[in-house]
DNA sequence: GCTTGACCTCAACTTAGCTTGAGGTTGCAT
DNA sequence: ATGCAACCTCAAGCTAAGTTGAGGTCAAGC
């Protein structure tokens, strides 16, 4: 290990799995914060490499950035979550794991009630009943699920 | 019932829950089709009203509109799917539904596993390895789950 | 000292599934 | 005959999570 720490964007990059191009976004959505060169190269810590990894890993759970910002803004200062912090955020995690499993499970039970059924009317059919949850929310795309 | 059973695409709306932009949106995308009137308005027949119905249901299901075009299209001339149709498309939606929540299981066992654990050491997580078809595919956003 | 790969910024593009707005026409009731 | 809601067509915008490209700079090895 030498001297200094700091990383340049394509070795964390490749340490990451993610793109240079992703990093750079995360910067600019406030995820991650770099030191600079002289030069106005970035230079990155190597507990970031952690926090990158956090992100990817919520990303996986389904969080959004807005929600990882979130939770990470909880933490003191951009500090890089610790064994602590991650208890507490996955918490959080494995309840919406749960819920959607059960809205799945509630989905498929419709469906195997509606095989054979083909009625299809809205109103009256369980299936396009089953979960009102995943109804409009204002504008832009609907919730891709 | 009145004479003539074609609804114009207000009324259409109404009797789905559809924005009258969204069924426009279907017709552009081939979903429906319309009618005009010597006016060049919209008319539909009543059975559209069922087509539509099973758009709204097969997309909480989770299929994109793409994929609803193609189950859509392997019925005849744009026949509405009736109940033979769909318990043969309802066969590989309650696949894609197990999929979905053997996979999430899989990840809350994972992070149960995990909670306390706060590695997040990538190679090594199981649950960052829990499920690698979320990988990348193509350009465009990652995909949203 | 020079080449070359890694880095920089900024703007525009991508996909999905629509919505919104401008500017104009239809059709039904009175 | 007229008023007015409902309809029409386009074009542009929205969100999310980045990617791609143009045009230019940095830094490290030879």
């Amino acid at each position: 290990m030498k001297a200094n720490d700091l990383l340049p964007i394509g070795e964390l990059a490749r340490r990451t799995g993610l793109s240079v191009s992703a990093i750079r976004f995360y910067e600019e959505r406030g995820l991650v914060e770099a030191l600079r060169t002289s030069g106005n190269q970035r230079r990155f810590l190597r507990g970031d490499i952690r926090r990158l990894s956090f992100i990817l890993i919520a990303q996986r759970l389904g969080l959004s950035l807005a929600e990882i910002e979130e939770a990470l803004a909880g933490l003191p200062q951009g500090r890089t979550p610790n064994a602590a912090d991650w208890k507490r955020i996955s918490g959080s995690i494995r309840k919406r794991i749960e819920d959607q499993i059960a809205s799945l499970e509630k989905m498929r039970d419709s469906l195997d009630g509606c095989i054979g059924c083909g009625c299809l009317s809205l109103k009256k059919c369980a299936l396009y009943n089953a979960d009102d949850k995943w109804g409009e929310s204002g504008t832009g795309p609907r919730v891709l699920r």
